[in-house]
DNA sequence: CTTTCCACCCACCATTTGGTGGGTATGATG
DNA sequence: CATCATACCCACCAAATGGTGGGTGGAAAG
């Protein structure tokens, strides 16, 4: 039942077929604050549509990033969260946000840049 | 006469961009240890073909990781090596090699990883 | 002069990816 | 009971990516 993307044998690339994708970075990202809903996850990143979402978050759910809980039988109150594995990953996004911070100075770039809240609604309250 | 993606404005995916493509990070690698020519990489990556090794080459070169040294007029002693903005990525490849490894322990999945022989050649000799 | 090697380019194809716009079953709310 | 929100699934589409198989023009080697 595995959507499993047969990952690259070399670790490098491994790392990287684990993480890039559209929006997995993001998810990671909004996922680092704690737990969150389906939904929630909706209204922190609003251009990204609920198919889309889903089929991330099964990817990263597939490569052991995330996991989910559902109360009872299925569906109504469904809950992702990092695993240990996900949190591992945060120097790693740490470094590369780092470099592409570099990466633009380097290229003077740096006004293409956008800042996090361009894509992530902070959604205030709990 | 930028082939040049138009990287992402989020600086994680900027630098998820700029190193993600099938070869990418091989071509780096290899250029580490080194400038080399155009025939030199595709002997270094055997399963890679020409076509692609060119575009990918392309890519990195409009990211400004690599450069061109043409002997004169143009072509026929074409040499490829990293810019210090390519060298800078050494850092961020060796901990996505790590983490890439450490993802495969935590999953069992060590014994599908692959050494980095299966897929570069070390072509003993200068 | 012919052959080989080198650094390419081009037309074309297959797969993958992200994305759109519907639909469904279920529980909560008025 | 009608309506709404949640957490999905599905058929379908469009762009991007990787890849194949053929060139080309020029330097170098036999």
């Amino acid at each position: 039942m595995t959507i499993t993307k047969h990952l690259p044998g070399l670790p490098l690339e491994r790392a990287l077929g684990v993480i890039s994708g559209r929006w997995k970075a993001v998810i990671v990202h909004v996922l680092l604050s704690g737990p969150k809903r389906t939904s929630e996850l909706g209204k922190h990143i609003p251009s990204l549509t609920q198919k889309v979402l889903i089929q991330q978050l099964r990817a990263l759910e597939d490569h052991g990033l995330v996991f989910r809980t559902a109360g009872a039988d299925d569906a109504h109150r469904v809950d992702y969260a990092l695993t240990p594995l996900g949190l591992s990953l945060e120097p790693l996004i740490a470094q590369l946000r780092a470099w592409g911070e570099h990466h633009a100075e380097e290229l003077d770039d740096t006004d293409r840049l956008l800042p996090c809240e361009a894509v992530v609604r902070p959604l205030i309250s709990s």
